[in-house]
DNA sequence: GTCTATAATTTGATAGAC
DNA sequence: GTCTATCAAATTATAGAC
């Protein structure tokens, strides 16, 4: 099922084997499947990158180093913290829409191979920086304009209630007796939801 | 590194696929890993549990067995709901504190295989029931005991926060530069902090 | 039951024609 | 650049001795 902007053997090949990556992880990916997914020969995969693990780091940099800067953009913006928090959800959200096995693909191959992955990949760059937001927490609690919570509590809050949803998608959809629509109306829910989940529980 | 319970070579290759599988996933595991850390040599495998798929299978099953029962005995008790809520986040840690993978094992071989695990494990016996407890949270709200909000989202924000951190732990601590030590300390954090958020969201 | 040695299979990688 | 055919390596599975 070939994307008809993939008009290059070389891009047909990425989007196959990003796919087939993040659906299957490192390990569980077959060549065989990325060629059959580009429409071309798997003797071309090598042809263009070499091998399997040089396939694999460039489509995973490219994903990790297209991703991470937008979360970090907000992060260390100047907005107020709960107009940030909303923005945060919101661009979370859209991100994943196009890229629903993102948040999947590059936790997957942290627990994998936590070493490897910083090592080429989590770089100054490319890494997340939460630093700026838990400061702002930590001000906002001090002039007492929010309850008292810890910053890293309600950082690690912010990210679990915005990315488990896309990470247990099969166990929400069958426990919850979910159909894909009926999932993607619950994510667009969240766009307000957690907002407000987060405001109510922190404003004075 | 055998564990000193383990007294029979079954039980050994029990304990050392657990560890491997969940360390590695399915396509990632190696019947020789699985050996070596048995303790045993590769045939004996083969002996016990046939092929890979079968101890796979066994594996996962237990893990799942043991593991939905206990979320649905609080879950569907009669307990207030504050109390339910404190409850199963403490519950819920106390077992991964056990099993550190185990919510890992169980989301990655959902993604990976949904439809097969569901016909193998995700039985009326074994799959997480949650309607009692939503039914609970909107009995609340109609009593207006607590703020109007979806039991769905209350649900999936008790399940993320919870969870989450698990799922991501190389990437929290590496982001927040935390050393084991310090992460065993943030996860015992959360038996408070989680509830207190959620209850400060939703109480009037 | 447990082992060593080896077969069988899967899968990644390459050679060589076009 | 692209393909078919084939090789090489890794990995699962089994045969057979003890």
């Amino acid at each position: 099922m070939v994307n008809k902007k993939d008009t290059t053997a070389e891009q047909k090949i990425l989007t196959a084997a990003k796919k087939v990556f993040t659906m299957n992880g490192m390990a569980g990916a077959r060549m065989q499947d990325i060629a059959d997914e580009a429409g071309i020969n798997k003797a071309m995969l090598h042809y263009y990158f070499k091998d399997k693990d040089k396939l694999f780091e460039v489509i995973f940099m490219a994903e990790a180093a297209k991703f991470f800067p937008k979360v970090n953009i907000i992060f260390e913006s100047d907005m107020p913290l709960f107009e940030k928090i909303n923005r945060f959800v919101n661009e979370y959200i859209d991100e994943i829409a196009e890229n629903p096995y993102l948040p999947w693909f590059i936790l997957n191959e942290l627990n994998r191979d936590a070493d490897q992955f910083m090592s080429k990949v989590w770089n100054m760059a490319h890494r997340p920086k939460p630093e700026k937001f838990l400061a702002q927490i930590e001000k906002e609690v001090k002039k007492g304009t929010i309850k008292r919570i810890s910053p890293l509590h309600l950082l690690i809050n912010l990210l679990s209630m915005t990315i488990f949803p896309f990470i247990a998608r099969p166990m929400l959809m069958r426990t919850m007796q979910m159909d894909e629509l009926q999932f993607r109306e619950m994510i667009e829910q969240r766009r307000k939801e957690i907002p407000k989940f987060i405001i109510d529980s922190i404003k004075k």
